[in-house]
DNA sequence: TCCCAAGATTAACGGAGATTTAAGTCGAGC
DNA sequence: GCTCGACTTAAATCTCCGTTAATCTTGGGA
């Protein structure tokens, strides 16, 4: 939903227990165990931050980094090494990693850096999504209209945030659905409208109309589509 | 619209998801789920792009693509493999496909690859189409005159669409229904007049006549035909 | 200048797609 | 294992886009 992490940890308690905590913050999260599938999710998806373990079975972590690093720059990485080690973390950060964790680490640590490097890419904003009146904190998951907080269930929350990472832009449901639900659109279910119709009568609660309908092309949030429709004289 | 894609694949789920995916994109979009419907489509239509799935039931993607190929080098090819094996992307690329994409994939993923390869075919000009003081981003589906933002409909925007991607050039009604509509024209409606007009609308709101009748032969967006109209001699 | 065909314009209709409401299902927490 | 609440499904209703159709306008030829 909304923001997308992706967990390659080979260890089933270290990594069950991230996936766990970093879904319980309300991001979407996937879990790899191991290089080869940790590649495949990694080229199939776009990830919003890869939290990755130094140690894999079959291929290890930092030959993962090296070849993901070939195609993306952009997305940051979150290395775990098993021990901290100078030498490991330098060679990681050198990867191209960018930060690191050495094991073993409080959940609570690793939750502020993973909030920080989100930081760094949302780009000065903080942990802070926003357009027009809206604004979503990611860190504390609180969002508010107009200064009024907002009542958002989860999926209605990761929605939300969608939206307001993509303002002005027409938003397909594939796309969308993807994104919130991490699974396919398959056009049956209108699980989706529903959802805009809750977001939609709660933000406007405070407020007019910011989530447009463009028939049969998707939604949009932001300002009417075509600026100024009636002009006066 | 304006821009056709055939998709080349069986499966039903991610089949759909495509078309679904790619219509709401503001694509044309015909799917085939065999080689030999595929081989039909390819060879009766002008196709903008073809994404091909690598296995098809009686005949398999790349002989599909090696056929097609004979005849065609032009028609950006988007190549689907089962996985992301270096064996199979290497024997299509040889087999002149332009991209490849392993499944599973993100459909955000597959359409930021559409775009790159429609991009590099519409010729440096990015996503963006455009004419005179006319433009549309392709990405975005924003289409704007003079700087003004234009609200248009899903048939307008197809139809501005490939107006502007033939500029200054006499389009018969048969042509244009035929790809904008995906249908035979046959004459007896007027549907693409009265979108013709509905465009003009929009577009006169913010400047001058740019789409010209050429009576009995067609419409031409640009430039006034042949200069001065009633030139002595 | 008159006539006719091609195109422009406007209004109305039908249906796909979107909204809305309500009932069903599933899982988390007690 | 029960209850509550979140999410999904289902179904009724509504809305708006695209088409049709009917009328008006324009341009070219006799």
């Amino acid at each position: 939903m909304g923001i997308r992490i992706l967990v390659v940890e080979d260890d089933e308690l270290i990594g069950g227990t991230l996936v766990r905590g970093l879904r319980e913050e309300g991001f979407t999260v996937e879990h790899a165990t191991d290089g080869e599938s940790a590649w495949q999710l990694l080229q199939a998806g776009s990830w919003d931050l890869v939290v990755l373990d130094w140690w894999l079975p079959s291929q290890d972590g930092l030959s993962v980094l090296r070849r993901f690093r070939e195609r993306d720059h952009e997305t940051p990485v979150l290395f775990l090494t098993a021990r901290d080690s100078v030498t490991d973390r330098v060679r990681g950060l050198n990867e191209g990693a960018d930060d690191y964790l050495g094991k073993p680490f409080a959940f609570d640590e690793l939750l502020a850096r993973v909030h920080a490097l989100l930081r760094r890419r949302e780009g000065r904003s903080g942990t802070i999504v926003s357009a027009a009146d809206v604004s979503v904190d990611l860190a504390t998951q609180k969002a508010e209209r107009a200064g009024v907080p907002l009542d958002l269930k989860a999926k209605e929350y990761a929605l939300l945030v969608y939206l307001l990472r993509n303002p002005d832009e027409v938003l397909s449901k594939t796309r969308i659905y993807e994104h919130v639900w991490d699974e396919r659109y398959d056009g049956l279910s209108n699980t989706l409208e529903v959802h805009i119709f809750e977001l939609r009568r709660k933000l406007e609660a405070h407020g007019d109309r910011l989530i447009h309908t463009l028939r049969g092309r998707g939604y949009l949030l932001g300002n009417p589509p075509g600026g100024v429709k009636g002009n006066g004289s």
